[in-house]
DNA sequence: CTGAAAGCGCTAACAA
DNA sequence: TTGTTAGCGCTTTCAG
């Protein structure tokens, strides 16, 4: 076994013929060194093929480097929407050239295997932001706990949670697609709905539900999805079943709605005469479908830059509000 | 500011009224302490919500602490193909409780951006599994390099890259399908490849053209795929355009053969009367397909697993031999 | 511009 | 069973 032990910064010193500190100028870029020193010490770490030893660095300069994306999610899930891709890019985006790590950490905490807390517990990260946080994920209690930095995509469930958070305003998204609806002519207008023990799910719901009460329509036609095409597509069939003669429908996300469309296909209506459809995100789903798909802006990647602002300056020390971002209608064709 | 400088474990040892290795001892779990010591140093533990500095840990446990899973493709790709997940998920299943982070490494290197070599040079990680491995991707080249402890998922391209593998016979996987297809019955055999600058997609290809040869068949119905849906689609267009008469399909992947599938509904061939069909992956796509994917299995998390301990020994100075895994045929009804 | 010296917080012999 | 004592490899004053 090569028993070579790893050279250290006392090697190159020795090797450029300057002292460790002068090579660990060097290394890190300090102007203030002679060139002379500067070439010999290069030179020395290539032929050592020298690395800094990040444990030692990280001891004495305290810098954070690796932060959480948490996802209480089946890996299956979170393969499977683009949602969550769309958040770890804005997060690695956001991160820039900072040399830090994301660690994505996902699992069910439901199915009683706490590998997620038991790794949130165990200090393995500076930082962690929440991704898509249900009602009873309890999470909210075990980052306050361990008063690890957080800032959650998506507010809280849990009103005790008070940590820091960024969010759309979900019920005036629903609200705009609603009013869409209505403003098309629609008068039996369902929804599919996201997954309830979200707040994302509830507000988009209630913002439906307003909206139609204010227009003085029938709120009854909910069916509960997941957020997943399979469940869009499973309620759309019972919200039909229910009311055949349905003319307009809000999904609470685009993989429902395009689902939605598939099924509303197969059971002979046709999008947007018969029924209109909006659905919620604007992924890229939503331009490949056809027809393409009217539906609400969800600022993926904006949210998760702001996230990643807000849990540096968590990290720091600092106070932080919850920032809540814009949203707005795309009109295509489904609606 | 909380101006509160961390709590060190000389901070509990002195709450505890014990020794810094007393504390130290119950921190880790070593069972030479007395009840009582233990109890007091616990109780400073949660009173000080004290967590030990992983940095200083390492620094003297030399005790690696995280390995990054890299993958030179678009993030689009990564969440969208299950290949990626189920070695995601082995990967971290195969880790099992040892307290390693897996960091995901995305990123196309083609497109001019560097970050992942940049990433793997700046010793970020203790070691590296690499999954998807392109002919021009360098990788090899940068492990080498580095000197960074890696093994590569699928046998990797170039010769010159002399890391440990983990891989299937590919080649013999195809000829499986392709003999499936033949004992069929089969006469006008096409195939739809993989990339053609990953060994797997040259495998397969392989497998499928010297099966075909033995058997005095044509050879010509071949078209490149990348592995997702949208390619295979399209050389499933081209390739009844060329040949009408095709009876039998290999599918380099699932996600092709059933967007094949698709794709030969749509020009009026019934699967498999009129054209059989044989995937590659044996992934969720397979059983839910309809009709039901025969498909040539790919022990994707066993793969993963076997990685994760050449890896492992690699990381301990070992010297260690490719794992090759054996695969197999799954029958259902597509062919 | 450079070197000497002082730790960062922790674990691991070694003694007691 | 416990405490004492050395560092792990690095950065950073502080003198020179």
């Amino acid at each position: 076994m090569p028993a070579h032990p790893a050279p250290t910064l006392e090697d190159v010193a020795a090797r450029a013929g300057v002292s460790r500190a002068t090579a660990s100028r060097v290394v890190n870029g300090d102007p203030r060194v002679r060139e002379a020193a500067r070439v010999a010490v290069n030179a020395a770490v290539t032929e050592l093929s020298y690395r800094p030893n990040r444990a030692a660095r990280r001891l004495v300069t305290r810098a954070a480097d690796s932060i959480a994306v948490v996802v209480p999610e089946s890996d299956e899930r979170v393969f499977s929407d683009p949602f969550f891709s769309g958040t770890l890019r804005g997060v690695t985006r956001a991160l820039g050239s900072l040399p830090m790590q994301v660690v994505l950490v996902m699992g069910n905490p439901d199915d009683g295997d706490h590998r997620m807390e038991r790794y949130l517990r165990g200090g393995h990260t500076d930082g962690a932001i929440v991704v898509s946080h249900h009602q009873n994920d309890n999470l909210w209690r075990v980052l306050a706990e361990t008063q690890l930095p957080s800032v959650f995509l998506g507010r809280p469930y849990a009103a005790e949670a008070r940590a820091p958070y960024v969010d759309v305003d979900n019920a005036a998204g629903a609200a705009l697609a609603a009013r869409h609806l209505i403003e098309r002519g629609c008068r039996r207008v369902g929804t599919v709905t996201g997954p309830l023990d979200m707040s994302a799910g509830q507000d988009r719901l209630r913002g439906w539900q307003e909206t139609l009460e204010a227009a003085g329509l029938e709120t009854d036609l909910v069916e509960h999805g997941d957020f997943t095409a399979a469940g869009g597509a499973e309620a759309t069939q019972r919200l039909l079943e229910r009311c055949p003669d349905l003319d307009g429908l809000f999904a609470a996300s685009d993989q429902m709605a395009v689902a939605a469309i598939g099924e509303l296909g197969v059971a002979g209506r046709r999008v947007p005469d018969d029924v209109a459809v909006v659905g919620y995100d604007d992924s890229a789903a939503a331009t490949m479908s056809r027809p393409a798909l009217t539906t609400v802006v969800n600022p993926i990647s904006e949210m998760a830059s702001r996230a990643v602002d807000l849990l540096l300056r968590v990290m720091d020390g600092e106070v932080v509000e919850p920032a809540i971002l814009p949203t707005g209608l795309v009109v295509r064709e489904s609606a």
